[in-house]
Parts: structure tokens; C-alpha cells; sequence
DNA sequence: GCGAACCTTACGCCAATCTTAAATCCGTCT
DNA sequence: AGACGGATTTAAGATTGGCGTAAGGTTCGC
């Protein structure tokens, strides 16, 4: 299966329109877990409350250039880093120094070619063995295998979809605490834009379908009307 | 990584009309620690005192720029900071100037985008799982969960509404003090409307439902006559 | 005892949420 | 290319439960 797809990706990149449209691609491509900082400053925050597994560089950041930021992440992880450059900007210095990118990318570049260069890092890094598995856990009489995409119960297995994934990934990261429509939204779509409230009640409904006896009187996946939703804890 | 929605909200404008206006989108919106301040003397006060999680900043202040308040307030907090600037005034200094902004809006704005904005900072900046969460804390014999809305006791669990839970998040803030029912209503409701004391009553009520043995003769939620209501501080 | 402040209960509204079905998108196979 | 099938989104109508209101009761302080 294409496990990359689940690592989380730290982007870093001063400019909002350009994250938002690196961030559009790599979810086109199936990845859900982006995290955006605009300066160094915010991308150290996230990389220690976040630990990614991958991060996407600019070089050219308003409070000190993504050189420094690497050694500073340095000193926290040693993950995979991919930098962003403009043209003749400090090219040779990517080229020449040894500085311990994995990859990186000049800047106009096609967004497929970034997804391909990170895909392919994340391949090389991650390779087979080293893959820690996505959870698996119980809610009730049923088994959630993330990992396999699948739920086990009393009536067989059943497959989930991708989103039904990123959904339960996130409930499940956060569960027995309640995680606000906006932020779900925000973990599957990724988008700031609002307007799939409607389309996330249709998820969390048939996600509801797979996992619950009775999915209309929910016991573990709970509405909390006004706030958002909540997985309850197992136990 | 529970909600953005219980950050605090720091508001510099001068012009009341305009805090009021924002004031209520960002309640509609589902937040409800929002501070108010009309000039830079206000402001800091509230920054010491609050500490709070996010500032919006006009850049047009009777007593000062908003520029200057921006550094005044980086001496005490490295919170994230979103401007709002009239047109063309100062847009290229926005621009520009690596002033340690997050984000600004020009006005005219829509009161939904600032939202979005102002959510999008928030979720960038205050990462998930750093995050400390809303208090869990015991009263008696039970124990009130805020981050996820329940209150678990003897009689089992029972869920908290939006409302109990602004109400008795605000309460715990002052518990051993007496809050004046005032300063409740201000916290859910907004100012002004001094029409919610009765509402008020009814909420306590059914907070006290949920947290004490004897709801009509309370031990934690004690009403203070004359003057609001008090939680007894824990021990 | 009297008024004011506070409590208690019940009820109806309406926005938030659910539910279902149909439309659209998207990758794959022929 | 065109058709198919599953996944996702949109749309529209139904439902629900939190919230606010009001009306009457109770308690407190003077």
C-alpha cells in the first residue's frame, strides 16, 4: 500500500498562495497530514509538536534563510528535507554544499514534479521495514485497522475509503476529546475554506455505518452539538 | 488537539461599531474569550493581564500605530499578531516589512474571511498536541472534563453543552471568587444585551444538575446574592 | 411581612444536525 | 475514447435537542 501517503509533511514557505497551492497538490496526490509554517520560527514549533516525516523548505524565509532552519531542525530530527529555491537564487549553494537536503527544487517548478521528488525521498528514507504501521484499534465490537483500511466486526470486514480514513485517523488521534467540524475539515480537505460542514455529516455518517451497531443512536462516535464531534475513549 | 476556539482573542480598534462587528462574528463563529481594547494603553493592560492567545491589531490607533504596539507588545508575548488596515494606508509596510506580523486583512473586509484568517494562524501557530488542553478538574465527586464536554460521577456520564461548558470554563477561572453575573453573561453571550440574566439562572441550574448530588441545595456552584456565583475552590 | 433577588419547571422555536437520494467526479478497463 | 463502478459531493427535506422565554414559586435580607 502506498504507506507514504500518511507521513506527515511539513511546508514552510512564506508566501500563502504558494503553500496553499503545494498544499492543494499533495492532497490531490492522496496526502492529508500538511502542516504550513511561515517562518522558522513557526516551523520549529511544528516540528517539535508534530515530529513530521518529511519537511518542504523555502529558502528565502522573513526571519532567516532555510539553511539555518535546517541546522536548527537538525538539532531536533533527523528527517528528510526537500529545499525550494528561486532560479540562480543560491542554487550552487544547494548544489555545492553538503548540507544535508535530500532533494530540492527550483523554483518555478510543476507541482507534479514536486510530488514525485517527495514521493520519492519519502521512498528512499522510509524504506520497507522502517514503516511504523498506522493504528489499529478497538471501538466496541469492532476492529479499526488503519493500517489496512478495513473494519472487522460481528458482520465481517468492510473495507473504508480515504477519507473515512483521514476522519478516523484524526477522531482517533484525538479521541475521548472533541475535535470541532473546522478542524476535521481542516485535517481532509485542508482547504480554509468552509462549505464541506454538509459533506462531512455525510462521511461521519457512513463512517458511523461501519463502526456502529446502530448508527442513527451513535455510542462511540458522538455529536456534540455546537462543538463537533468526539470518538469516545476505549476502556 | 483541542479547539482554537478557546484561545483568547485580543481586539485593538478604536472604533467600537467595527470591535462590535467583528466582535460578533467571531461569537457566531464559536469563540468567546474576546477582549476588547480602543487604544494601545488598553491593549497592553489586557496583554498583561489576559495573556491572551492572539492579538487583531487596527493599524490606526488614537494613540499610537499599530506598528508601535506590535513591538510594545513583542517585549512581553511572542503571540501571533493579525493586522487590519484601511486600503492602500500602509498596505506596502504590511507588505513589505518583516514585522513579525502573521497575517492582515484590508478593509474593507468580509467579517467570514477574518474568521478564516484569523483561524488559520491559530491553528498554525498553536500546534496541535503541544497544545495544553481545556482543564479537566474534580468538584466532589465528580470530575468535569471541559476538553471533552462531560462530567463523569457517580451517577455515570453525562454530557456538557456549549454553553455549560463556556460558562463553567469561565468559572473555573475564578474559582474561590466570586464572578458577577455580569461578567458570566459577558463571557457567552457578548456585552451590551443585559437580557440573559434569566437565561443565566436557568444554565446554572442545569449545571448544577450535572455537578451536584443536590442540585437545589448546591456545595460547589454556591450562588452569592447580590452578586454572582462562585465555585469553591478544589482542595 | 414585604419586596427583590433568585430558583424551578415546562414549553416552543429554530438552527444544527441528520438522512437519503441523486449527481458528479475520477480512475480503470475495454 | 467510451463505459463502468466506486468514491465523493451536492442537494433537499426531516428531525432533534439546546437554548431562551415566561410564569409561578421560594428564599433572603431588611
Amino acid at each position: 500500500m502506498n504507506d507514504w501517503k500518511w507521513k506527515k509533511i511539513l511546508l514552510v514557505d512564506d508566501e500563502p498562495e504558494i503553500r496553499q497551492m503545494i498544499d492543494d497538490f499533495l492532497r490531490k496526490d492522496g496526502f492529508t497530514r500538511i502542516y504550513h509554517a511561515a517562518n522558522c520560527q513557526e516551523a520549529l514549533a511544528l516540528c517539535r509538536s508534530q515530529k513530521p516525516d518529511i519537511a518542504i523548505l523555502d529558502v528565502m524565509l522573513p526571519d532567516g534563510d532555510g539553511f539555518a532552519l535546517l541546522s536548527s531542525i537538525r538539532r531536533i530530527s533527523p528527517m528528510p528535507v526537500l529545499f525550494l529555491s528561486a532560479r540562480g537564487e543560491d542554487e550552487d549553494r544547494l548544489l555545492g554544499l553538503g548540507l544535508g537536503a535530500d532533494d530540492y527544487i527550483v523554483k518555478p517548478f510543476l507541482p507534479r514534479e514536486l510530488v514525485l521528488r517527495l514521493s520519492a525521498v519519502l521512498r528512499r528514507v522510509y524504506a520497507p521495514q522502517t514503516e511504523e504501521r498506522l493504528p489499529v484499534f478497538r471501538i466496541g465490537d469492532y476492529t479499526v485497522d488503519l493500517g489496512s483500511a478495513a473494519v472487522r466486526g460481528p458482520g465481517g470486514e468492510q473495507p473504508l475509503t480515504a477519507k473515512e480514513l483521514a476522519l478516523l485517523l484524526k477522531l482517533y488521534e484525538n479521541r475521548g476529546r472533541i475535535v470541532t467540524s473546522d478542524a476535521l475539515c481542516q485535517a481532509v480537505w485542508g482547504d480554509d475554506d468552509d462549505g464541506y460542514e454538509n459533506t462531512l455529516m455525510v462521511h461521519i455518517r457512513r463512517i458511523r455505518e461501519k463502526i456502529e451497531a446502530e448508527p442513527s443512536t451513535p455510542r462511540y462516535l458522538l455529536t456534540v452539538r455546537g462543538l463537533g464531534y468526539k470518538l469516545a475513549k476505549e476502556e
